[in-house]
DNA sequence: GCGTCCAGGTCTACC
DNA sequence: GGTAGACCTGGACGC
């Protein structure tokens, strides 16, 4: 009887387990409201069983199916996680993977201090509550990160999402494991290799096709990793990520390791109104970004990154549109 | 059905 | 250094 592995089918390969610093919810961590994906999109959740089904790469390369579930509670949680690949993993390898998911579940992060600035703050409060719990915890890595910055660039989300979609779809990696399948990102190797007009023409991409490829050259030459990002300082970090052809300063703020807080011309306008920043009717929304970013970072300070993300998955409540 | 507009940015040429 | 204009595509909208 053929292995799994020989139908194509990962085995599982290892077992961890993490403790995560309270208050910390897995589900609303992994599974933000606004429904964007933790690692991958289009990954599996099983609702009734609380349990995540994803993927990742490891930096050598090994696609790495992920079985993710919660224990225990907000106040004394703890994280659950099965891997499954081709082959059984390396000591390094287990140790990359084990560091990789530690810094996507951001189990370590202390954000007490979010949870008592959004006890007392005028916007905060009104979200928080169902909330609780709730960490950044975005991962994927440094590529996946830029993909949907580019793909976010000058287009609805509904045609963002087709773009991604189309991405996954054409150049990405299939995984099957635990009888689920998900999708893993196209590498940069493989979108550097793809004609021009094949990728723009199979996922929709216009000029961004170009941008895509340009981003995936200059990675494949070297570029610091998220890690090494971190250890820089921020406005070495964005500098750098700027150095990106087709990364501005929304992108970079999108990808940067470091605290940062995204406007687009969208954001820009819900950040407003909430900060009672009146928007003119015969400007570009795009001039406020530099005031409602500074307004956000004395009212927020380093909490406005996370502050970021509670607000645009609570939109609702904020009588916002999505 | 058809034409027009413009979006959840960034780069480049031009002044 | 500041600022139009171009960049792809497809959904929304008006007719």
């Amino acid at each position: 009887m053929p292995s799994s592995s020989a139908r194509g089918h990962l085995r599982r390969v290892a077992r961890f387990g993490f403790t995560a610093r309270p208050p910390y919810s897995f589900a609303l961590t992994v599974r933000k409201p606004a429904g964007w994906h933790w690692l991958t999109p289009g990954e599996v959740w099983d609702d009734a069983a609380g349990t995540l089904f994803t993927g990742l790469r490891l930096d050598d390369g090994l696609a790495v199916g992920v079985k993710a579930w919660g224990r225990g509670t907000v106040a004394r949680p703890r994280v659950v996680v099965e891997a499954f690949a081709a082959r059984v993993l390396t000591a390094a390898e287990r140790r990359a993977l084990k560091r990789t998911l530690r810094r996507a579940l951001d189990v370590d992060a202390d954000i007490s201090g979010f949870v008592r600035l959004a006890a007392r703050d005028a916007v905060l409060k009104r979200i928080a509550r169902p909330l609780h719990g709730m960490h950044e915890g975005f991962g994927g890595g440094l590529w996946p990160l830029l993909i949907l910055a580019v793909t976010l660039q000058m287009a609805p989300i509904k045609r963002s999402m087709t773009m991604l979609h189309a991405l996954l779809d054409h150049y990405g990696q299939r995984l099957r494991f635990d009888g689920r399948s998900v999708r893993l990102w196209p590498t940069p190797a493989r979108i550097a290799a793809a004609p021009l007009r094949e990728l723009k023409a199979r996922c929709k991409l216009g000029y961004r096709a170009r941008v895509l490829k340009a981003i995936a050259r200059q990675l494949l030459a070297g570029f610091p990793s998220l890690e090494e990002l971190k250890r820089m300082s921020p406005e070495q970090a964005t500098e750098k990520l700027q150095e990106l052809y087709g990364v501005g300063e929304y992108s970079a703020a999108m990808v940067t390791p470091h605290v940062s807080f995204p406007l687009d011309v969208w954001s820009v306008q819900i950040f407003a109104r909430l900060f009672g920043i009146r928007i003119p009717k015969d400007r570009d929304p795009r001039a406020l970004i530099p005031r409602v970013a500074r307004a956000a970072e004395r009212r927020w300070g380093a909490w406005r990154g996370l502050a970021l993300v509670y607000v645009l998955n609570a939109l609702d409540q904020l009588g916002e549109k999505s």
